[in-house]
DNA sequence: TATTGTTATACTCTATAACTATA
DNA sequence: TATAGTTATAGAGTATAACAATA
């Protein structure tokens, strides 16, 4: 049998081999968490106004500005005035950006097939499931704690 | 059937919800992620060395001493001499700070009641199996990484 | 010589507040 | 009046390098 502290032991010791992983990957790219969020969102979403970012990264419109500069400095994308909206500035990613992104996306498939190739197709069902039922629940109670 | 990327993308969002749900916690006690793990783990190990924190938080010893003066001035730690080693400092939890670590592990234990009370059996074994080997493969690559 | 912890310095992420230009 | 982004300021976590005291 497997306690409830055990299993979440489980799951924690799970979040913090991603997250080594994920600071491996910063290392061997030169590029921060935050900025790799940046450009990751900036590739689901397309060309995007900064308060958009902030919107979307959960952090102030003052962090986007900042976290752009870099990207700008290392050349993954671009600050442009906005076509309709003179206030406004649009973020979009340079021909290196696309293909860093590209790469990024590649990785993460090849990370999902590294971390459950070969397991039983009863286990990957029962790994989705209680997943989503984590996620569920642990939903709930951020919502409820942010909301009310 | 769900994909290995899909199943990744689960256990990330997973991932996020458990930081969103830390960062409540931080914020609701006034104590940053860094500080919490330097308690946690002077909760497991008791009474240590500044130099023996920072190896057990993989962070350089000045760090320590940083989230140390933090801890010292919130009243949850205090800094004495080594009994032995004239050159080291011990860094112990004070009555506070053994009753907030407490309360910690017990939030910790009721989090895991909420999070997989209820599931079948099998559910519950499959998710902890398969936990196992995403960590043995993770670590292995995190390590490989690390190592050679 | 090697280790322990600190001072000095610097970088990144983060936030709030005040301000400019525009809507 | 409200929104988009910046400047100004501040704080936390992190790191390296140089240094004093001790082993």
């Amino acid at each position: 049998m497997t306690s409830a502290p055990e299993l979440l032991d489980r799951l924690l010791l799970v979040t913090a081999l991603l997250g080594a992983d994920q600071e491996r990957f910063q290392r061997e790219h030169g590029l921060s968490g935050a900025r790799l969020h940046l450009l990751w969102q900036l590739g689901l979403t397309g060309p995007a106004r900064q308060a958009d970012l902030a919107a979307a990264l959960g952090v102030t419109p003052r962090n986007v500005t900042g976290l752009v500069d870099g990207l700008v400095g290392s050349g993954h994308v671009t600050r442009a005035p906005h076509p309709t909206d003179r206030r406004a500035l649009r973020v979009s990613l340079t021909d290196a950006g696309e293909a860093f992104v590209t790469d990024l996306r590649r990785q993460h498939d090849e990370l999902a097939g590294q971390l459950f190739a070969g397991l039983p197709a009863t286990t990957v069902a029962a790994l989705a499931d209680g997943l989503d039922v984590v996620a569920e629940r642990l939903g709930a109670l951020v919502a409820e704690a942010a909301g009310p």
